[in-house]
RNA sequence: GGGCGGUUAGCUUAGUGGUAGAGCGCUCGCUUCACACGCGAGAGGUCACUGGUUCGAACCCAGUACCGCCCACCA
């Protein structure tokens, strides 16, 4: 056994155990073993991103799980990788390329290479498709890289080997597989459908990509002339008066008696001027603002439907980038859409035709990449309609056969309602980085498949939404073999902002288009387990985003605290399903404990070689040795508890006391009194429980702390064999109740409370801690001389001497082992001593009083379950008998005074 | 507009029916031979509010307020 060093030091841990255990990649999974199997797939991180503290919490959580599952014996995959995220990252490439001075050495050095015009803006259309795809690759193979090693920094012990990119070659041919598969079944077909359009990035996006931002806008009053009642004039408001080129009818309630006969007839659109129908539909809100919608079929959705209804034109007025396109109107025409619609109402003012214009608040549809409003477009695009809803609902929501399990709970509902009204996923986009969509023209014909269907044929240049990609990670990451084993997976941890956008969709890709692997397998869902993980906040309870640049550097933290520190503190107060208040302070309460935990090693390892199968109940034990080993039952199933419902905190809260409270402050603090006595005859006892706690905490802490596990495990010998992970040693399975018990009826508690009692006492005179004085006892149990050593040197005593008589003329405090005194040598002020007293009298008085209310309420005694009866009355005895005390000491410093 | 969470000491939070617990921070005392990333003591809470159920409510029920999130085609 080697020496500790004499300080934790959380880094020279880690970049040891990197090198040699890390990157080992021993725990690479089996498929052909026999043992039980678990599996995770990592949720891919973005490879344009950094890590972030929800992925810090995300991965710890998982890593916790795997390491969890690999102590209890069981085989386990856990399979890492990074997402090509499509539009993100030609998004942020294309960004990029606005400064190349600051691009990456190996983009710009593949920039170069295409001899490009040196005055030629570096946009995707001047670069062109083949070359931008270049770029991009070059881009992620810089940064791919990064993220994963953040990863590994973390102690993530992911099966490395099987690094997956949802660009692999296998990964995007099973993407374009499912694509046809869907399009033979008949669920992918192409429309032309008013969809999210974003001008910003030129493409359409799905449903689920437009984040609804208030906006402070205006609500726009005009007036339309009657066309057969000239003179007549139709008040309307509208938020975009720029589309009104766009408007080819006018809407008001069929039962909005203001406007009744107007239905039939024609309203005058100002320009370019032109009589447009007026029409009755029943989607009109009389109430709000004045009851009448111009309908603009082109460039709303909701007019789309009423012009659908009601045969209207459909009169496109805006280009893809956002312009307005309509040479009739040339004030207007190659505006971009926000100025003209200031310009717009300018001139509806200028004809006298603007009545007022309105400070209105509403929402409005933002791109999720892009930034920018979305423009609902008419355009052709690919869509699924989702198969098998019913089925995805019941995996989740049946409580009788529930085969999937959503941790917390609530998440559930917001799954369903999703379900309940879910709409074709829009899954084309007009991006060229991504998976391309696996479909060919010719003619008016149309094919889907892998290969070109020969001469003559062209592809669609349109790619597939990142997430009809990620849909199939759980299953797609696999090869054949693996999946007989391992799919489906075990859990999924993610949080619950992509529950839409990932969660549902793997579910319901793994029930219709994911082939069955084997018998036991038919219900072919993704994972079996889903646990949510909280959003991380920061003080002032922001979200933490990198925009806010209130997210701190994980790097960093793992740099000040260790990845120990970082992962436990993380782990301790992020309760199951709530969001978590971060605060740095947490993360360094989490390096203390490592430290805590560090030295209380090293303290046995001054003692000489520990015992790898130390077994307490060969030798004979004191009953702090009890005390201890039967806490550590209770631990063990407490920990086994929360981990079997996914309550990390709640594990983690418990390893910190018991290790903190139990193990360090009161076992370790008795232990001395053994370790410090040769010849004592429990001393044999007490390195034995010594060595068997610690082995056990280290296990069950290992998943929550791994390097300073594995640090410990090795360096003290708990490894039987040199190199041995404590990654692979056997998970405890103590029961409560099942250690061993006390061969004394005395308790430690009991001698643990006399201690803290003495201490009590000390601080009510002041006494300072380094200096010792002597306790006397009358005690009313049976202490051995041990016992009464180990009480004196946890209260830096010279010793607590038995007393036969009670003591009247010392300061006493009430223990469960009878009177302690300080004697004080005539040091004690009567005056003082009787304050003391009293202050502690009527203490006892009011708890006398709660009780003694308590009992004389009949209803009580009669309705109150009897043993919670009893238990009161034995108090309500103590407290009596204490009180006579205090009031006997009192009269005796009275006469003193006196 | 609908749905889902939350509200306990200055901060972060345990606590599903029996006189409120912890850590940090604060005050005081300690370089006590594992640990100052520590040890000991202390101050600090009408458990958001209002009703109800109950012998008894932080806890169960109803409602209110505030905070947060998600969903929704009122121009």
């Amino acid at each position: 056994m080697k020496e500790l060093a004499k300080a934790y030091e959380p880094q020279s841990v880690e970049d040891r155990l990197y090198a040699g255990w890390l990157e080992r990649g021993d725990y690479t999974a089996d498929p052909a073993s026999p043992k039980p199997k678990f599996s995770i797939v990592i949720p891919p991180p973005n490879v344009t991103g950094v890590l972030t503290m929800g992925h810090v919490l995300n991965n710890t959580i998982q890593d916790i799980l795997c390491r969890h599952a690999r102590l209890q014996g069981k085989e386990v995959l856990w399979l890492p990788g990074t997402d090509h995220a499509g539009l993100a990252t030609q998004v942020a490439v294309e960004k990029a390329l606005r400064k190349p001075d600051d691009l990456p050495p190996t983009v710009k050095a593949r920039l170069e290479s295409f001899h490009l015009p040196a005055d030629m803006p570096l946009t995707r259309q001047n670069i062109g498709r083949e070359r931008l795809l270049e770029l991009i690759d070059a881009w992620q193979q810089d940064r791919g890289g990064v993220i994963i090693q953040q990863l590994k920094k973390l102690g993530a012990s992911c099966d490395w080997k099987r690094e997956r990119f949802t660009m692999d070659a296998e990964y995007v041919r099973e993407v374009q597989e499912r694509f046809v598969d869907l399009y033979n079944q008949g669920y992918m077909y192409r429309g032309l459908r008013m969809c999210n359009w974003c001008p910003a990035t030129m493409t359409a996006i799905s449903d689920e990509e437009v984040v609804m931002t208030p906006q402070k806008s205006k609500l726009y009053y005009m007036r339309y002339e009657i066309a057969e009642e000239p003179g007549r004039f139709l008040e309307i408001a509208t938020t975009r008066p720029e589309t009104l080129m766009g408007d080819s009818g006018v809407a008001v309630h069929p039962n909005d008696k203001r406007y009744a006969d107007l239905i039939g007839k024609h309203a005058v659109r100002p320009f370019p001027k032109t009589n447009i129908p007026i029409v009755g539909d029943s989607y009109i809100d009389m109430e709000f603002g004045t009851g009448v919608l111009k309908v603009t079929p082109a460039h709303d959705k909701a007019d789309f439907d009423i012009g659908r209804r009601h045969n209207l034109q459909i009169i496109d007025v805006m280009t893809p980038e956002g312009k307005i396109n309509c040479p009739e109107v040339p004030e207007l025409h190659g505006m971009e859409r926000f100025a003209a619609r200031k310009r717009a109402a300018e001139l509806l003012d200028e004809a006298g035709q603007l009545i007022k214009e309105e400070e209105y608040e509403n929402n409005v549809g933002f791109s999720e990449r892009g930034k920018v409003p979305i423009e609902p477009r008419l355009s052709e695009q690919w869509f699924l309609k989702y198969p098998r809803i019913d089925e995805a609902l019941d995996v989740v929501t049946n409580e009788d056969n529930k085969l999937i399990r959503f941790f917390p709970a609530h998440w559930e509902k917001t799954y369903s309602h999703w379900l309940e009204n879910i709409q074709d996923w829009c899954v084309s986009r007009q991006t060229w980085y991504g998976h391309r969509l696996p479909v060919w023209y010719q003619k008016g014909h149309t094919k889907a498949q892998l290969e070109s269907p020969g001469e003559g044929w062209f592809q669609d240049e349109d790619t597939m939404d990142t997430w009809a990609s990620s849909w199939l990670w759980a299953y797609a990451t696999m090869d054949e073999e693996t999946r007989k084993a391992f799919y489906p997976t075990s859990v999924l941890v993610t949080g619950p902002d992509i529950i839409f956008l990932w969660v549902a969709r793997m579910i319901v890709a793994g029930l219709e288009i994911l082939p069955g692997v084997t018998e036991e397998q038919k219900d072919n869902i993704p994972f079996s387990d889903v646990y949510f993980t909280g959003l991380i906040r920061d003080g002032k309870g922001r979200k933490m985003s990198k925009s806010l640049g209130n997210s701190p550097d994980p790097l960093d933290l793992i740099a000040k605290y260790g990845a120990d520190g970082l992962r436990f503190g993380l782990m301790r107060i992020a309760p199951q399903g709530a969001d978590i208040r971060y605060d740095e302070k947490q993360i360094e309460e989490g390096r203390n404990f490592c430290n805590k935990l560090w030295n209380a090693a090293r303290f046995r390892a001054m003692q000489g070689p520990i015992d790898r199968q130390a077994d307490p109940s060969q030798h004979e034990q004191s009953i702090f040795c009890c005390d201890i080993l039967f806490q550590l039952g209770e631990l063990n199933a407490d920990v086994d508890r929360a981990m079997a419902n996914y309550e990390f905190n709640t594990a983690a809260s418990r390893l910190y006391d018991y290790v903190w409270k139990s193990f360090c402050s009161r076992f370790l603090e008795a232990a001395k009194v053994d370790f410090l006595d040769e010849f004592s005859p429990t001393r044999a006892g007490t390195l034995a429980t010594f060595d068997y706690v610690l082995s056990h905490i280290l296990r069950l802490l290992h998943p929550f702390a791994p390097f300073i596990t594995e640090e410990l495990w090795t360096h003290l010998d708990f490894a039987e064999h040199e190199g041995d992970s404590i990654q692979f040693a056997t998970w405890p399975s103590l029961k409560f109740g099942e250690s061993p018990k006390a061969t004394r009826f005395l308790e430690a508690e009991s001698v643990y409370r006399l201690v803290d009692q003495g201490r009590i006492l000390r601080g009510q005179f002041n006494i300072a801690s380094n200096k010792k004085v002597k306790f006397l006892l009358h005690a009313t149990e049976e202490l051995t001389e041990a016992e009464l050593r180990v009480s004196a040197s946890m209260l830096n005593a010279e010793a607590v001497e038995l007393v036969q008589e009670k003591v009247k003329h010392c300061p006493v405090i009430f223990t469960p082992l009878g009177e302690l005194y300080l004697p004080l040598e005539g040091l004690v002020d009567p005056a003082e001593e009787i304050a003391r007293l009293e202050k502690e009298l009527t203490k006892t008085e009011k708890d006398i009083e709660v009780t003694d209310k308590k009992l004389a309420n009949k209803q009580v005694i009669a309705k109150a379950p009897p043993e919670k009866v009893q238990g009161w009355r034995d108090h309500a005895a103590v407290l009596a008998a204490k009180r006579e005390r205090l009031k006997e000491q009192m009269d005796f410093f009275r006469e003193q005074a006196a």
